[in-house]
DNA sequence: TCTACTATGCAACAAAATGTTCTATAGGAG
DNA sequence: CTCCTATAGAACATTTTGTTGCATAGTAGA
């Protein structure tokens, strides 16, 4: 039993100009009524679909915030795996919808649980993928089992992003490698051999 | 030439109960109606002194982002004025109205160059204290001039905001000390003497 | 092709939110 | 006491939001 061709359209097509409008001017301006004007789906489909505005909100937030499956690149030496990951992290913030909707999933994060599931998932991916570049140089013996691991992810991802969401300074090529070296030396220095 | 104390007290009235509004149920339910039902403030007198939405909005974001002004303590050791400043910065996120504001002005940013400017301006007050402590332990000569000082004051700020607004994870004592440690320990063993 | 099903578009509508304007009143300044 | 002005309140127009009924057209299955 397949499903109606049309309810795949409709959905597609509506989510995708929430999606634009959600970036271009903000939360505040997804509603039934502008999707319709952005798409020329009528009032009363879109509400069929999404039943409120808040339901229809959701959809467009899940609809970006899943995360792209980063292939793993662990083969060492760290600075390499670790400039290789930080880079598609990098990349995704700035050339992908999610670095432009990420602050509307942050703010209503602050008082939705649905929305702050969205963004905790998000980040328990990332986080994970970091971590496995530290396990395998550990695994390696690039560096021992005694550097300050979760904090050392924790800055690895969290710089990037209070930079492009916070602060709005450029992340580009530069910064990272500087990033990156901090983050190595700390390892390093850390690192009792 | 004073202003009439019915304008202050309008303004006040309203302000406050636009930043409660806006802290428990999120920057769309903060409207002319709302603060009117929550303050018995008149409509028509609200939309005197906020011609629309979008300025009561501002408003409301101005007179909570209005950073405090820490009193500065740079008389070193390095490890203790870190940990003082960066203690009042965390406790500002954890029991302030800023904490719980941040994640909306974040959102707000994105496509409101007003908010992008309060952001802005906030962060670079924070950042000047940090570098202020950074610059007086340079002084003292607890460490050298070569020290990242850019990357670590980012660092030191980025941390706690990711934790909070990204993550929704705690901010105790226990993370303030080790965040400070690493900090510490980035400092001295990348000062070259 | 014929039939049953259902998603859509559209119009009409109700309800609520959003702005606007006017007037009477009351508080503040000199 | 008098002038000035901010407020409350109501009346109003406008827009947004949500609902419903119906004709149309696309879809699936026989």
């Amino acid at each position: 039993m397949k499903e109606d061709p049309r309810l795949i359209a409709t959905r597609q097509t509506a989510l995708d100009a929430a999606q634009k409008i959600l970036m271009d001017e903000g939360v505040l301006h997804v509603t039934h009524g502008s999707v319709s004007k952005a798409t020329g789906i009528s009032r009363s489909t879109l509400y069929r679909h999404w039943p409120d505005a808040r339901s229809l909100r959701d959809a467009a937030f899940r609809r970006i915030a899943t995360p792209p499956n980063i292939p793993p690149k662990t083969d060492g030496p760290l600075r390499s795996d670790l400039r290789w990951l930080l880079g598609v992290l990098m990349g995704a913030l700035n050339d992908t919808p999610w670095g432009q909707i990420a602050p509307q999933v942050v703010a209503a994060a602050s008082n939705d649980a649905e929305a702050r599931l969205v963004i905790t998932e998000f980040m328990k991916d990332r986080f994970a993928s970091v971590e496995a570049v530290f396990a395998a140089a550990i695994g390696r013996g690039e560096i021992t089992a005694d550097v300050p691991v979760d904090q050392l992810i924790e800055l690895a991802v969290a710089a990037p992003y209070f930079r492009k969401l916070i602060r709005h300074e450029a992340l580009d090529e530069d910064w990272l490698d500087q990033h990156v070296d901090l983050l190595c030396s700390i390892a390093k220095t850390n690192s009792g051999h």
